[in-house]
DNA sequence: GCCGTTTTCGGCCCGACTGTTTTCAGTCG
């Protein structure tokens, strides 16, 4: 089956060779942007393409559409083969080196004939590319210094660990003489799933101090660029970090710009052109050239006629249209959270008492919190019995007496799903629970058949009432299971059960996409911490911000609601 | 290749930095 990441993929590699072959960079952009969209899109692609709904995609048109079409029905593309045949795969893998682009591959690849990444490091180190036309010895130094980036590149960051080395790199800039404001922008602030490059932006009539202490940070391994107002650097753990200054009077628009994405600052500042204006970091800009600056980022949205527009939603996945329509969603936030459906402790795999998580949760702000230890199928875990789970039960009682009436503790178990479907706990035990979470935690490889009856026999068992971390991925560790998420997310929705948003940075699942049509199709979403120890509560703002990125409101998060409302909801 | 309350053709975001250049092209975000 031909899957949206595959054509994704196929349009964005006909992108790259395009820009190889020189072509018209506007059409290469719609490649792009066509690609992103797809890879983005919440929903299966042939579901919209039995529809005859593919041009309703952004940035997909008819010829697009078309090429798509051929792509699902024969699974593959003549076209792109066609572009295959005339550039070699080689030279497409160099626009993968820093400081190489489409320009300088086609000039290595035609001048001196080199088609793949190693040839053109053995070209450099031979000295044969300063003689090209544009090129130096300084370019030749960038070349090889790229390659070894190339090399030893770390790949993307999980969420807290961007979020922890954005706050250790910004701490020591505050406190620069002259800096009135900082904050980490780029995909850290979008909250995307995991972080590449960070972002930093510092407010300050004076950026020289703020240059000279960013290139001095003990952290810095290399300064890649240096400007005035513009400084990257690599870390010793390989993340490139890009910092730029500006004056406060222009935070506004500097925010706004550096937080992106790209895509959709392309969509605002055509917005801005087609009202006659000029966006850029710096300013607004009137025809006749006056500035109207803006300190914050709801002065830029609302001169072009826009409501704030939140970081989240910022990747042209219909913002735009929406903020136009006066439609944006009122997005969730982390204070609208009552309670929390999933957390661990000694029982199982977590790290603190009932008690000390019960105090934790309660001191993270929730008013009640679903202990929900594993079961005792899952090996690994230390898993609950029966037995176990009524010995719990007297437990949570004790610990809500001690704790008092502003905060409870409900009975729950994070119960294992089976590889047949079937649940490792009997009937009349999860009966005695106030909600049952179900969960995957093993036989990931199973065929998407399979993989989606499971999930669907534990969305169909009258006692679940939340299905955990869907797919079991372990972002950049493992893939997740195949699975039919339009089936499963109908399912849920058809039986009234709660589809988890797991808050641990390498889980993040559901994921912004499917989160995105969870909402689309009524379904109630669980937003849970997964706490394994006391500190574990703090990881609900990335389930939040994922839940945010795909579009959910207070009203579809079940734990947005009340602890009696959530247990008469259970109970039905 | 996409797209349209000024357009179905002619536009398509805007600027920093670097290196190789005498005014700019390439890359990046």
């Amino acid at each position: 089956m031909v899957s949206n990441q595959d054509v994704a993929a196929v349009f964005a590699a006909m992108a790259d060779i395009l820009s190889i072959l020189g072509e018209d960079m506007h059409r290469i952009m719609a490649y792009r942007r066509a690609a992103e969209n797809i890879a983005a899109l919440g929903r299966p692609l042939d579901e919209l393409w039995r529809a005859g709904e593919l041009e309703t995609i952004p940035g997909v048109g008819k010829t697009l559409a078309a090429k798509t079409d051929e792509l699902l029905r024969t699974g593959r593309l003549e076209a792109y083969e066609k572009l295959k045949s005339q550039v070699p795969e080689g030279v497409v893998a160099m626009l993968r080196v820093p400081d190489v682009g489409p320009r300088k591959a086609a000039l290595f690849w035609k001048e001196l004939g080199i088609t793949s990444v190693d040839e053109l490091e053995a070209a450099a180190q031979a000295g044969k590319l300063r003689g090209l036309p544009g090129m130096g010895v300084r370019s030749e130094e960038k070349v090889l210094a790229g390659i070894q980036a190339l090399k030893r590149r770390s790949g993307r960051m999980l969420l807290d660990t961007a979020s922890e080395l954005a706050q250790a790199l910004l701490a020591p800039l505050r406190d620069v003489p002259g800096v009135v404001q900082v904050a980490a922008a780029g995909s850290l602030r979008r909250m995307r799933e995991t972080v590449g490059d960070l972002d930093l932006l510092v407010a300050t009539e004076d950026a020289g101090p703020v240059m000279a202490c960013f290139c001095a940070l003990p952290q810095v391994e290399e300064v890649l660029l240096s400007g005035p107002t513009k400084t990257s650097v690599r870390t010793r753990d390989g993340v490139q970090v890009d910092l730029r200054a500006l004056p406060p009077a222009r935070w506004g628009t500097a925010l706004q710009y550096f937080t992106g994405s790209q895509a959709h600052n392309i969509r605002l500042r055509a917005l801005a052109q087609e009202r006659g204006l000029s966006l850029s970091e710096y300013a607004l800009k009137r025809e006749d050239g006056t500035e109207i600056l803006c300190a914050s980022e709801e002065e830029v949205y609302g001169a072009l006629g826009l409501p704030p527009i939140p970081p989240e939603l910022r990747e042209d996945r219909g913002e735009i249209e929406a903020a136009l329509a006066g439609a944006l969603p009122a997005l969730v936030e982390l204070t609208d959270l009552w309670g929390d459906l999933q957390f661990h402790t000694t029982a199982s795999d977590g790290r603190g008492s009932l008690r000390e998580m019960a105090e934790a949760a309660r001191a993270a702000g929730l008013k009640y919190a679903l202990v929900t230890d594993h079961s005792h199928g899952l090996g690994i875990a230390r898993g609950l019995s029966p037995e176990g789970l009524r010995r719990q039960r007297a437990e949570i009682d004790q610990v809500n007496c001690a704790l008092g009436p502003a905060f409870r503790l409900l009975a729950g178990v994070e119960v294992e799903v089976r590889a047949d479907g079937s649940l490792d706990l009997p009937d009349e035990c999860l009966a005695e629970l106030d909600v049952v979470v179900a969960a995957v935690h093993s036989s990931l490889q199973q065929s998407r058949e399979q993989a989606t009856a499971r999930a669907l026999a534990a969305l169909r068992h009258p006692h679940v009432d939340v299905l955990a971390h869907p797919t079991g991925r372990l972002i950049g560790r493992r893939e997740g299971a195949d699975l039919d998420m339009e089936a499963v997310l109908r399912a849920a929705a058809e039986n009234d059960k709660a589809v988890e948003v797991n808050s641990y940075p390498a889980r993040l699942d559901l994921n912004d996409g499917h989160v995105r049509r969870a909402v689309e199709l009524g379904v109630r979403l669980a937003i849970d911490s997964d706490a394994h120890g006391v500190e574990g509560f703090r990881l609900l703002r990335f389930g939040v911000a994922t839940a945010r990125r795909g579009w959910a409101t207070p009203a579809d998060v079940l734990n947005s609601r009340s602890v009696d409302e959530v247990l008469a909801w259970a109970k039905k």
